[in-house]
DNA sequence: CAGTTTACCTCGCAAAGTGATGGGTGCAAG
DNA sequence: CTTGCACCCATCACTTTGCGAGGTAAACTG
């Protein structure tokens, strides 16, 4: 996978995770690593980063739980704001989708054969 | 448009217009920037750069034709080589936007409305 | 006790886009 | 002839983002 294709994308990608429910860190590298088949392995220098100015931006929130086993866990949680801001990225993302694929297939034809 | 979306996207979106034809520069910003309707600006020092990683790559070739009124143009056409990285491109193009889609649309909506 | 897994995080680097800036030509207005 | 604009090329410093590597620490495994 294009890693310059993957810029900008990870915010995109955090919130839609999160409004599945509260996660944390590593279960997102996890998660993500297995819904792709292996084929997209999200990074650490890439996801706390996003997540931290994220959380900045009042988009998610966090709390730390401790679990059975005393190991302590970041969850991180969509707040209004954020949802608000993946509804606007996603119609961002879809303008930008629909814009490359005009330029791409400007006939209309549909090449997008795996 | 985020500005963030569109890195990686140059060199498909630059190859596949000049799939139809040879280019000059300008002439790609104007035609960017009108089939777009205005909502995404081709910048020079995207443009450019671009340009020339694509022909330093092989993939595009360039020569100045002057016209008529004895100004010079740089006009860029594309390679074979640059047809079959376009194809490989647009391959990972469709994978990511495949990945990118199932995490914001996990149960498969057609959510993509205006 | 040592190694692996879980779990957090930061730092230096590379790649790409932005805004600013600059060079030069042709043409119309004053 | 000078000013200004449209055309046309290009580079540079800065910013953002992801990557790779490094660091800390606790729990489980052998």
């Amino acid at each position: 996978m294009d890693r310059e294709l993957l810029k900008g994308s990870t915010p995109i990608l955090l919130l839609s995770l999160l409004t599945e429910g509260p996660m944390y860190g590593y279960q997102i590298i996890e998660t993500v690593l297995q819904r792709t088949g292996g084929s997209y392995t999200l990074k650490e220098g890439a996801l706390y980063p996003a997540l931290h100015k994220l959380e900045a931006a009042e988009f998610i929130s966090s709390y730390w739980q401790t679990q059975a086993n005393g190991r302590d866990r970041r969850y991180y949680s969509i707040l209004p704001a954020g949802t608000a801001f993946l509804a606007a990225k996603k119609k961002e993302w879809s303008l930008f989708v629909n814009m490359v694929e005009a330029f791409v297939t400007p006939n209309g034809s549909s090449g997008t054969k795996g």
